[in-house]
RNA sequence: GGAAGGGUGGCUGAGUGGUUGAAGGCACCUGACUCGAAAUCAGGCGUAGGAGCAAUCCUACCGGGGGUUCGAAUCCCCCCCCUUCCGCCA
């Protein structure tokens, strides 16, 4: 959430802003300072009165104490229509405030100075890249087909149990996939200074706020009903992604300056309705409802947050160096840029069967934009209470790992070597056909 | 799910309708004393919103929400959480 006083003292700073994003949000802020103005004014009438009430019942005290009774109940007739006057404004206050923070709520972040201006996801800037594209004497195979012949994964069993978009693995898929997620915590636990966390896999309503997934992007949220309690649907949500619980573990707190940095990793699957994205490569495991992910989670002191997320992509681009998997990092333009972020970079693993760069891991400052919703503070050295930004990054996301991993190890023999780190973990060097 | 007890400031702990934003203690900060420290003494010490150039002032907050009242930490209702016991259960 954008801060509502920066918004007051340079409106014409977050509308040129938001205006790089291209979404037309920089047209609400007229409206977010009307109704903000309105509740002030409201706020300004009922405290006036609140004052006036408060006057008068200490004196109506002191009166009783005099037992000067009849005096008391001539001021206590007088007081009574201020009391009811004082409820309508409290409502009044109450509707303008919430009108206001539902316009608020659905701003965007304003993008650091540093994101290059662009119109779409074409004007991405390559950051880097890292390896090159491997070379294959033969056709190289994509993953679905490569799944189907090594019985990795049951695409259509997967889509008879719960639809498309859902993955059974089997068999040394689903060994692959295990040896994975452990090697990502790993590495990220003791190599980079994460503590491991593992959250709960559905979330209350408020922490969806926190991190920026709701009021706006519902629609893309799998809601949860208790047994056959019907009351109970909408209370609790899939999570999209880790960051999601991780985030807001510390919702509501202050903590001491001392305290940060803080880093968590933490494992959990993700659950996304894609909603709008039918047909979009759909078939296979690129785009699924559900996959699992490792992800990073850092609460920093503002001012190393730039620092830290260089940092932090340069964990979760360890993990493909240690794969040996070719890759490029972007940077998002203004355009592309996620809703509560300010600067993001992506990492883009290639595939060589999909002849694609796939996005495995996408890593962010979202400044105080998230603190600020879950009302995450720390004191200051100085004693004074602060926001703290809150970087996040996919260290890294599983479903393309695996297609990634297995496109560029294949063999003419249809096999996949299994390069050296996860070898431990899965306690064989090569998958091949049994 | 049922029963009982309980949720007050960083901690502890008073407070059952009227100068209580909240006694006392601990912790912390400043000053005095001291070569310095400890002890002692004096003072300070919550969060948020609003008005104001500022000094400062106002409002709200005692788990959350609603109600009664001129006035609620205190009374009433609903909900949440914690502890203990019982039931159920991987």
């Amino acid at each position: 959430m954008l801060d509502i006083k920066l918004i007051r003292e340079r409106p014409d700073f977050v509308r040129e802003r938001l205006l790089t994003r291209g979404g037309g949000d920089e047209r609400k802020i007229d409206e977010v300072l009307s109704l903000d103005e309105k509740r002030r004014n409201l706020l300004g009438e009922v405290e006036a009165l609140k004052a006036l009430r408060n006057k008068v019942s200490k004196e109506i005290g002191a009166m009783m104490a005099q037992k000067k009774l009849a005096e008391a109940e001539v001021k206590k007739t007088e007081t009574r229509a201020i009391g009811e006057r004082i409820v309508e404004l409290d409502r009044a206050v109450a509707a303008a405030e919430q009108s206001r923070d539902e316009v608020l709520l659905r701003l965007p972040n304003i993008p650091h100075s540093s994101v290059p201006l662009g119109q779409s996801a074409a004007d991405n800037p390559v950051v880097r890249s890292w390896g090159s594209q491997p070379q294959f004497g033969f056709r190289p195979k994509t993953h679905v087909e490569m799944c189907e012949q090594l019985k990795l994964v049951d695409f259509a069993r997967g889509t008879k149990l719960t639809g498309s978009g859902f993955l059974l693995y089997t068999n040394l898929g689903a060994r692959l996939e295990r040896a994975l997620i452990q090697f990502l915590l790993d590495l990220h636990s003791t190599s980079h200074g994460y503590v491991e966390v593992s959250p709960p896999f559905m979330v209350k309503s408020e922490c969806m706020v926190g991190t920026g997934q709701f009021p706006k992007a519902i629609d893309q949220a799998y809601a949860v009903q208790e047994g056959e309690d019907k009351t109970t649907l909408g209370k609790l949500y899939l999570i999209p992604t880790a960051e999601t619980p991780v985030a807001n573990i510390h919702r509501e707190e202050i903590l001491k300056e001392a305290d940060l940095p803080i880093n968590y990793c933490a494992y959990s699957p993700c659950f996304r309705a894609e909603a709008g994205a039918a047909g979009v490569g759909t078939r296979g495991m690129i785009r699924v409802h559900q996959f699992d992910k490792v992800e990073l989670i850092r609460v920093v002191n503002p001012a190393h947050g730039y620092d830290e997320l260089e940092k932090m992509v340069g964990h979760a681009e360890a993990v493909l160096q240690k794969l040996g998997l070719h890759y490029r990092v972007i940077q998002l333009c203004t355009a592309d840029l996620g809703f509560t972020s300010a600067k993001t970079y992506d990492i883009e693993v290639w595939a060589p069967g999909q002849k694609a760069y796939l996005e495995v891991s996408s890593c962010s400052n979202c400044e105080d934009f998230q603190a600020r919703r879950m009302n995450l503070r720390y004191k200051s050295e100085a004693g004074d209470n602060r926001y703290p930004h809150i970087l996040n990054g996919s260290g890294t996301a599983l479903a393309r790992l695996f297609v990634a991993l297995i496109e560029t190890y294949q063999q003419s023999d249809g096999s996949v070597i299994v390069p050296e780190p996860l070898r431990p973990y899965l306690k064989s060097d090569r998958l091949a056909a049994s």
